[in-house]
DNA sequence: CTATGTGAACAGCTTCACAGCG
DNA sequence: CGCTGTGAAGCTGTTCACATAG
């Protein structure tokens, strides 16, 4: 029983990269693309790009390239978004007012559909003024996962209480975490989580702009 | 002239968690710390912690460990952040606002000192309801970045805008920039980018889940 | 002649394992 | 002894280079 080599999470970062500009690709009318066409759209050597592809199939003609129109259902399939996925968001404060008035995430096929926070003023209020979502209590989490197969979750509440939060999102179901708060989430093996540290993101540029200025 | 080795990006990384960890411990009241007990907090080997600072100098004590507040201010020193950062936001919408709002940048030393956008309809009003930031008109970037020698950029204008803008902040004197347009911007060796893309963060997690049900 | 798919070579990061210090 | 710092080993991901297909 040969396991198929596990796939270089790399691999599948750039995976995104690739649906995002084959994407723009087909909507400025192109039929076909090379590797070399994609990996210079990204900054990535066409070997790459052609050895990432491979690991998923054989989508390429020789002398040709890659059909845009094809290869992007093709992405879609491996990624997972040739599906419609039901997301949940744990936060209702600036962050997450932003997350849930963000538009692109529905484009995308992920569409967010409740809201939770503990803070009471909040509760049964709408996420934002014009916002078609209510906040709801953290008592209805697992009801509300259940009704509507909530698989993933966007975690945007204070670092002191997202493990806390994170515990009971998967207790009640959730595969998938994207956590916004600044800690390192303890959490299953088949759990997946994804974090997005602002500040984190912020010193990386604060190191290489004063690396880059003394060197 | 002998280089001083590369430092892996990935430490560079690992540092900012480091960091964000220390400060943890150093508020739970813990002097010193070791490589084991900091890896198992981050889900990282000691060997690495170890390896990781080590590329930096010898923070640390045989038999002891490292002292908490030492290696603090040692690692902000090695980011740059031990000291303080003027940031310019671009674009005011729903993230925009969301950003200008998150008071999580002004603790770590990056103050956001003025906002830009390009509609008429935001010039001249505050960023949000309550906040002290006033838009300005995209004619003034050059000469607020010189006056008040900002650096660092976050860009949170439409995927069509994105290169430009980045384009014009350079011009300006930016060198770092917090993307969170979802494009590849093109950018001169000496500039760094990071980006943030939250739909493609969501399609890793739709990845993960998709795999670990079918496998 | 163009461009893919891929084994082989290479580079870079991580882990091991241990000498040495407190 | 406990724990750091570090060469050496191991492994994973990237690049090269070419056989092959259209």
């Amino acid at each position: 029983m040969t396991k198929p080599d596990a796939i270089p999470a790399p691999a599948v970062r750039r995976l995104s990269l690739y649906l995002r500009q084959l994407e723009a690709f087909r909507d400025s009318n192109l039929r076909t693309v090379s590797s070399k066409q994609l990996g210079e759209a990204l900054h990535i050597t066409d070997a790459q790009v052609r050895k990432d592809l491979a690991y998923f199939g054989q989508f390429g003609h020789a002398g040709i390239g890659y059909d845009v129109t094809a290869l992007i259902q093709k992405v879609r399939e491996i990624l997972g978004t040739d599906r419609v996925w039901n997301v949940l968001l744990v936060g209702a404060g600036n962050l997450g007012r932003a997350l849930g008035c963000y538009h692109g995430f529905h484009q995308k096929g992920f569409h967010l559909v409740a809201v939770f926070d503990s803070h009471p003023d909040k509760i049964g209020q709408p996420l934002a003024p014009d916002s078609p979502l209510i906040v709801r209590p953290m008592n209805q989490l697992a009801q509300q996962i259940e009704a509507q197969s909530i698989r993933l979750a966007m975690l945007a509440v204070p670092a002191a209480d997202a493990q806390t939060v994170a515990d009971r999102l998967i207790k009640a179901g959730i595969l998938g975490i994207l956590n916004f708060a600044p800690v390192s989430l303890h959490v299953p093996p088949q759990i997946t989580v994804n974090s997005v540290d602002l500040a984190v993101r912020l010193e990386q540029l604060s190191f290489n702009v004063t690396a880059s200025q003394s060197g």
